[in-house]
DNA sequence: AACGTCACAGAAAACCTTTTCGGTCAGCTT
DNA sequence: AAGCTGACCGAAAAGGTTTTCTGTGACGTT
């Protein structure tokens, strides 16, 4: 199966191949390609048409060692197969690839070793700066001040308020929950969520908390902390419903937790959304619509969450640097679990 | 917010730097560092003190210039929302990160147009080869023969037989699943799968036949083509139950469809897997260990698929070109939706 | 003393592009 | 005819590293 020959391997064409096809010098023909003057018209045109016919594209690593910036920067992730890495990445590619920067991947799988080892070697194929993605929103320690290149945190933000990060506003996300709640006609509202070892829980609850106060209400008993998984959303859902059993609304941590409640629910002939409205958080597509009926959850807005770390890593390359942590407000999407009291 | 000081910004130290500060010329202190001969072990020393004070990295885009390869690769997906590229994408990162190769990622979205333009991009770069990570396993349009660089097709495989292609065995897999449910002591298997559209169905479905007719044995019905997801799975186990209600085995094609039949098996009082045993493919995490009971399921072994493409184009990068569509095996992942008939 | 050998260090080229600066030549003015 | 202007083109340097080739001493041999 294995062989040597293949397809046609000839080294790419380089600017001095197109200058001799072309009739003139090197530095004519770069001056000719990229729009410069100094060039007659004609000359031009035929520089132009001798790089297509060798399909001639600058090489970027020459055009980058002159420059000494690459058009490259280093997007480290603590944690590929967590779903929320995904989402911020695609953001982030998407920003940069339109302005013409390509995204080394490295992920570290959670180890600090191995993070260290791909900044190292990051900074030794020279990228222009860094984006270091989290998979918990809880702070995480910094990759330090003396990095030649811009930082910034996206997700988890760093422990240096020296640092710039950008994470999603998890307080606001539980206000907001808490207000489409409200503004159903629901007054008593239960909260389960998950495990209160994580930011995201802590955050949720809070926002929760407080978009309640100000409505002069209270949760229906204290917030459920458990784990991110249907099989808690089940267990804490049994216990709310026989202690509380007239909530109209479940506020869930995440999706899992809602589609857990959704279902004890269910099966407790309780009608969703008529008796009891849910909501999770996440927006997590397979699961919000997997569920019956669709799950009304509140997005993120990890694509812009990833967006706006390449944005201000681009002003931040410019020189431009922030500092702080910078919270992305999140949107509640309405699906069938959640309607107006009638 | 934003202001112009930062940390330090200092260029990073070139070879030059060291030589000058280890008192030798930028030839010996190159020669010293990478442990080459014609260096007095005395010299060679000063100069290791003197990068370890500059911190000196290498510039790898010097270097790159110089080899003529910059030990890069391109990584191109066609999806990076779908679920499926990411372990491929994971296992290549993890194969090439071992090798010191850093990997370009870049998501085409499903447009060609972006594609083309993402390949344009890479070949400027002077990337050493390209791995193209498809989200279905259905053939897919051959990037051609004339490019500069080796290309490896992953998950779907190229059109071409001139191309190397790497995929799960679909085929394989099917078997399998048939192969564990027999084993177990079912004989009346019916079929559950998605979209007709997809070669995975097609592929998944022949394989569990051909399986079965190895037993001398056949599905219960034909296989129930319909769309990937719950909602398909929930309603084609009602039809399947009212038309065979002594079916000892559900086979589905993806775990979303084994977690709709699970409701509905349920929901109807069958006993999983006393009296009905229920299987997925993908072993997608979060829904089989979410399932009551949780799903026995066939895994892809996609992170494998993702290492075996980084190793074949490592091996193509060397020059040792293979051809043709590898196909690797899948694994049966046991859990509590299915056991031996008692 | 002349020569050869050996161990080591440095100069320079190569990789490819961009940019600066100097040079050539036509055409024009005085 | 001499000088000037302006348009155009090319030589060369720079960027950082590796490698080859050419020294340059020290030392041992004849």
């Amino acid at each position: 199966m294995a062989q040597a020959h293949g397809p046609s391997r000839s080294a790419p064409a380089t600017l001095s191949d197109v200058a001799r096809l072309a009739g003139v010098s090197i530095a004519t023909a770069s001056k000719a390609l990229n729009g410069r003057d100094q060039v007659r018209a004609e000359t031009r045109q035929r520089v132009i048409e001798a790089a297509a016919r060798l399909s001639f594209r600058p090489n970027q690593v020459a055009r980058g060692l002159l420059a000494g910036r690459t058009g490259t920067v280093g997007l480290l992730t603590s944690d590929l197969e967590g779903r929320f890495s995904i989402p911020i990445l695609m953001g982030a590619e998407d920003a940069f690839g339109a302005g013409e920067v390509a995204v080394f991947l490295c992920d570290a799988r959670g180890d600090t070793i191995r993070e260290q080892h791909h900044v190292r070697a990051l900074l030794g194929r020279r990228v222009d700066g860094l984006i270091v993605v989290g998979s918990r929103t809880d702070p995480r320690r910094s990759l330090g001040r003396e990095l030649p290149v811009p930082v910034v945190y996206a997700y988890a933000p760093s422990e240096d308020p020296e640092d710039l990060s950008i994470v999603p506003d998890n307080v606001g996300a539980g206000r907001m929950a808490v207000d489409h709640l409200l503004a159903c006609g629901r007054t008593r509202i239960a909260h389960i969520t998950g495990d209160p070892g994580y930011a995201a829980a802590r955050d949720r609850a809070e926002g929760a908390r407080a978009a309640l106060a100000d409505a002069g209400l209270s949760l229906a008993g204290e917030p459920r902390f458990g784990a991110w998984s249907e099989g808690w959303g089940r267990a804490a859902t049994a216990l709310l419903l026989d202690r509380h059993p007239d909530v109209d609304a479940v506020l869930c941590g995440s999706d899992q937790i809602a589609r857990g409640a959704l279902d004890v629910l269910r099966e407790r002939g309780h009608r969703v959304p008529e008796d009891v409205a849910v909501m999770g958080f996440d927006n997590w597509q397979v699961l919000t619509s997997a569920c019956r009926p669709p799950l009304t959850s509140v997005d993120m807005n990890l694509e812009e969450v990833g967006r706006a770390a390449a944005r201000a890593l681009f002003t931040a390359i410019a020189g431009d640097h922030g500092r702080g942590v910078e919270t992305l407000p999140c949107r509640v999407v309405v699906r069938g679990s959640t309607a107006p009291l009638s």
